[in-house]
DNA sequence: CGGTTTTGACCTGCGC
DNA sequence: GCGCAGGTCAAAACCG
């Protein structure tokens, strides 16, 4: 109801932190406000009954002038809501019109003057009865003390002044809703700056962990790796900054070679293939660090893959890369977050409209072909908001052209609507995962079979993160099921208990799978997140906010996280404490949220580092986060609907 | 008229 | 160094 906003918009000066429908109030407030001095001088038409339930509270501030005498008795039950609404605009041009025209016996002078310390007492009253439409009275209180007090005490003189003193009086406060509108204004940049320095600090967190692995890897450097298994695992967590990094480029030395109709952009593969890539990236991943040792092949990609990083503000503009690895330690971090940034998420659907409906507005602004392609490859940048950072290539696979791969890139640095929420947390939550489970261990390139059942636990083949690309991406493939819509039967030991969504995915109706999948991922990366937040509470002075979960968890953590470095047990092991640890408390994942929710906050304040643009996990982090922050999410400007 | 799409040119990185 | 391919830019065309 738009007026009820209304109302709230012009009174809510008294609560600057409650504010609904905001933008919607303001819009109003601004185009009803002009109308206003014409609309007050037309209160004496009595036919304004229905312009008075458009305008409350200016009708309220008119109201003043009685509402003791006769309520109206044939007010429909909406009118009937707020009877004084239509009696005082009335009653306020006839009152002064008594009093000035008739001798006005000071009975009925003395009524109006009574009548508006009745009237706030009788408001309260109807309220405290009611017990709703609390906005009404806050209304009338306001309108008392401006409006009448001027009427009341210069038009018992003269009636014509009482006109002018009127009109004095909403100019009044006309400026003093626009000073108001001007902080609202204000308080809502304040907190989207808020938002972003938040989406930083979780950005600049991950990175400052990567550095310290990175550390901790350099340390570790000069030792000689066996060749058994439980080496490899063991590297595989030692050396995982280094390993994120390499991801792409040895992946192309070592699979495109073999396996080049795998890579994900060609969308070739089935999706029995999705898993052999992984597989593959898997087997993979323990070269990159012989690579990255000193191989040729592996230090001259990393260049390509680490020179973003520079172009830290421009996360899309390609610049001149400095030769690295001398300089890899000093700008590990700028390099985690640019590979962040170039993380993908590609999603392969059968549609035939030229592209997947995600509920963000695109803009294309390039079409190419693409080798091995008959069909040409759109690019597409997010124009929902200024300086978007989020991408997309879409591209119908070359075999099976009733597939569309879409691949994202980025996250988006602005609130998304309802909409766009389930894709863009799917992306975000996958950057997320992919992201922080490299980062944290091995076990998501370890085991991408597990990992992507994870993901999606109807499908075990639904998703894989694939090293052969350019860059990371994750893969979620939705041709596989006959019906992409169709959502199976989770397997059981998968049941991800989502907060808030008891529901499980075989539940779910099937217009939902991107939400499914946004929630699985979202809270797989939570997952991981609980790796972050115990790496960091090891290795840095974040420890404390870690120290905030709740005790029980702290242990499942911790005895997860030493079982991970401790043992170099199986994946499979890991996995299932990871799983047991997960299934074991329902409200484990929220309370991971709430652990990492407050290291967020918390890093709040130290905003040391300040980087201005968007990273995946910042963005996963607060587009969640803005669903579960009432007050900041209420201050920012909403997006139009779809 | 403003926003979007089209499309050729341009830039950059990589392989040979 | 050259060519290729991916990605981006920007002017023109198009559209509502």
């Amino acid at each position: 109801m738009d007026t009820a906003g209304w109302g709230l918009t012009l009174d809510s000066s008294s609560s600057d932190s409650f504010f609904p429908k905001k933008p919607s109030g303001f819009l109003k407030l601004k185009r009803d406000r002009d109308p206003l001095p014409t609309h007050s001088s037309g209160l004496g038409d009595s036919s304004s009954a229905a312009a008075a339930r458009m305008f409350p509270a200016i009708d309220f501030s008119s109201t003043l002038g009685r509402h003791d005498p006769n309520p109206p008795s044939s007010s429909p039950p909406e009118a009937a809501d707020r009877p004084r609404v239509v009696v005082g605009e009335v009653d306020f041009f006839s009152d002064s019109k008594n009093r000035s025209s008739l001798a006005a016996g000071g009975e009925e002078a003395k009524a109006t003057s009574v009548s508006v310390k009745k009237e706030s007492s009788a408001a309260a009253a109807a309220a405290a009865a009611a017990g709703a439409r609390s906005e009404l009275n806050v209304n009338t209180g306001l309108r008392l003390l401006t409006a009448n007090a001027g009427s009341d005490e210069s038009t018992v003189d003269d009636g014509v002044s009482s006109d002018v003193e009127d009109r004095r009086a909403k100019n009044e406060q006309l400026a003093h809703l626009q000073v108001q509108l001007q902080r609202m204004n204000a308080e809502n940049h304040r907190l989207r700056e808020m938002l972003g320095q938040v989406s930083s600090n979780y950005s600049s967190l991950q990175l400052h962990l990567s550095s310290l692995l990175q550390q901790q890897q350099q340390q570790n450097n000069g030792a000689e790796l066996t060749q058994d298994r439980e080496g490899m695992i063991e590297k595989n967590q030692t050396v995982v900054p280094r390993q994120f990094l390499d991801l792409g480029p040895a992946s192309a030395d070592e699979i495109s070679n073999s396996s080049s109709e795998e890579r994900t952009r060609d969308g070739s593969r089935s999706p029995l293939h999705n898993v052999e890539v992984a597989s593959s990236a898997v087997v993979h991943n323990s070269k990159v660090d012989q690579d990255s040792s000193g191989t040729r092949d592996g230090g001259k990609r990393s260049v390509r893959n680490e020179s973003p990083d520079d172009s830290e503000t421009q996360g899309w503009a390609p610049s001149k890369a400095p030769k690295l690895d001398a300089a890899a330690r000093t700008s590990i971090d700028q390099s985690a977050e640019a590979t962040m940034r170039k993380a993908r998420v590609s999603v392969r659907a059968r549609s035939e409209a030229p592209m997947i409906t995600d509920g963000c507005q695109w803009r294309k602004y390039g079409q190419k072909m693409a080798k091995g392609n008959p069909c040409p490859r759109a690019y597409y940048r997010c124009t929902m908001a200024v300086g978007c950072p989020v991408r997309k290539q879409v591209q119908r696979c070359a075999e099976d052209r009733s597939i569309l791969i879409t691949t994202y890139e980025g996250n988006h640095n602005h609130p998304l609507p309802p909409a766009a929420m389930a894709m863009a947390s799917t992306t975000s939550a996958a950057v997320n995962m992919l992201l922080s489970g490299s980062m944290s261990s091995a076990d998501g390139i370890m085991n991408p079979n597990l990992l992507a059942r994870a993901i999606l636990p109807c499908s075990s083949s639904v998703a894989t993160i694939s090293a052969s690309a350019p860059f990371p991406t994750v893969t979620l493939d939705l041709t596989h099921s006959p019906n992409p819509l169709q959502i199976q039967r989770p397997q059981p030991q998968f049941q991800v208990p989502f907060p808030g969504q008891p529901q499980s995915f075989g539940s779910l109706p099937s217009q939902s799978l991107p939400q499914a999948f946004g929630q699985a991922l979202y809270n797989q990366s939570k997952f991981s997140g609980l790796q972050l937040s115990q790496e960091i509470a090891n290795s840095s002075q974040l420890g404390q906010q870690v120290a905030s979960l709740p005790q029980h968890l702290q242990q499942q953590a911790a005895h997860h996280h030493h079982h991970q470095q401790q043992q170099p047990t199986s994946l499979s092991d890991t996995l299932s404490a990871a799983t047991a640890a997960i299934t074991a408390d329902p409200n484990f994942t929220a309370a991971l949220a709430a652990a990492i929710s407050s290291i967020i906050g918390g890093a709040h304040p130290n905003n040391s580092t300040t980087t201005t643009t968007s990273t995946p996990a910042a963005a996963a982090a607060s587009n969640n986060n803005n669903t579960n922050t009432s007050t900041s999410n209420n201050k920012m400007s909403s997006f139009p609907g779809n």
